[in-house]
DNA sequence: CAGTGGTCTAGACCACACG
DNA sequence: GTGTGGTCTAGACCACTGA
């Protein structure tokens, strides 16, 4: 074959339409797209995916596709534990709070599992989004029991973080957050909140937060949208 | 709406479908497969894509698609840095070497760039694949000066780490390795190394391997197909 | 309302593996 | 050759946004 596949002939085009297209800008219909470039609309659509994906554009349904600006990225290394919001003023990156959820339950069989407690204990579940320049990049889910933060701790003057309320407060006594890293593709709920397409790849971290007493204070899943975030780990050489 | 979008139903119906089938056994094909579900084959593939870019299923052009038996899961923390080969040792993990390709090159000015030496420096790459079961898992590519690492170093008894071999031998000695955590969506070409169709989901390890001169020793990429490894971090808390 | 992106269909052709 | 998965098309309908 003299030419590679139409897809990777398609995202050629593609990246340089939009590095051509200011930011802001709405780049053309998926259909008018699709005739210019002389393939289907399917086509073009999986094509844009990974632009997608990458934060380099963003798709609102029913108003049209538009060019993002370069994002700022938040780079941290992962060894110590802090909050986005912590993090993203240690960078002085601004960052706001979208849609939070608060949430009491009562935990059923798997959420016990996780949290080392009893089946039916009280627990409350925050999620909320992260947003830059007023786009979704990370979305965030909290649960612990209520043992450890009522509902009522978040009214006032609450930042969003669970993490920082925790911190803040000193009790319980925090040992240390374990934390494993996966790639995941969106499912239609995350997709949702973080307004990209199902199936987009994900980074995500979940995590426990241990106390001085060994027990499970917070159990999270933090889904982060690539090319916003950097995050590093320093590996040491060794045997020990 | 009573119901969730078809995407949805259709996830569920083959989860139970791919749970009830033995490991090892071929799923009818594709035409006949959406014929009996009631959905088109572009919708079915769709589907599909999540178990495929979890490992669960694998699909052969020409062949069929085939039901993976539960993977020998790799969980490692990432403190300290080894390679894949003594972490599946440690483990007791049988995997084995898949396509190994040793490129002699000059570096270009991106590569002068991340390995810091001066363009047109002689390099070597070496890129592999990891199987566990016959099936690839992991896809690593490093590149390094050939001051640190001569083609021929690599010729007998080679277990394919070059991590391994700069180990071993003690020189130069090495300090520290950093390495940049994201998910991405894979490219046409590493797709096909993994045996996985283009945008499935990995993880990259994007690393650089500092000697105790502070000077780059190896700069690697490295690519895991999601759910076949578990990694893994201690983040501390405090403020220090 | 018109126009956008989101989803789904039915069918076609290709590349590949195996007998 | 036959049958598989891989790619692509043309078109349809839906959900959503904003005038």
């Amino acid at each position: 074959m003299t030419e590679n596949q139409l897809f990777q002939r398609l995202q050629a085009q593609l990246s340089t339409l939009i590095e051509q297209t200011p930011a802001g800008q709405r780049l053309p219909s998926e259909p008018d797209l699709a005739k210019e470039l002389g393939v289907s609309r399917a086509t073009l659509r999986e094509a844009m995916r990974a632009f997608e994906a990458q934060g380099q554009i963003r798709r609102r349904q029913g108003v049209g596709t538009f060019v993002v600006g370069a994002p700022g990225v938040m780079e941290t290394g992962l060894e110590l534990l802090e909050s986005i919001e912590t993090l993203a003023k240690r960078i002085q990156l601004p960052v706001s709070l979208g849609a939070i959820d608060i949430n009491p339950l009562l935990a059923d069989a798997a959420q016990a599992e996780k949290l080392r407690v009893a089946e039916g204990t009280p627990l409350v579940e925050v999620s909320r989004t992260i947003l830059t320049a007023d786009r979704p990049v990370a979305f965030l889910i909290d649960l612990l029991p209520q043992e450890y933060l009522l509902p009522e701790d978040l009214q006032q003057g609450f930042s969003g973080s669970v993490l920082d309320v925790l911190l803040h407060r000193s009790a319980p006594p925090l040992a240390r957050s374990v934390a494993q890293i996966q790639a995941v593709s969106a499912k239609p709920q995350i997709a949702k909140k973080l307004q990209i397409q199902r199936g987009d790849v994900l980074l995500l971290l979940e995590a426990q937060l241990y106390g001085a007493d060994g027990r499970i204070v917070d159990y999270s899943h933090s889904y982060f949208i690539p090319g916003h975030f950097r995050f590093h780990v320093v590996r040491r050489v060794g045997t020990a």
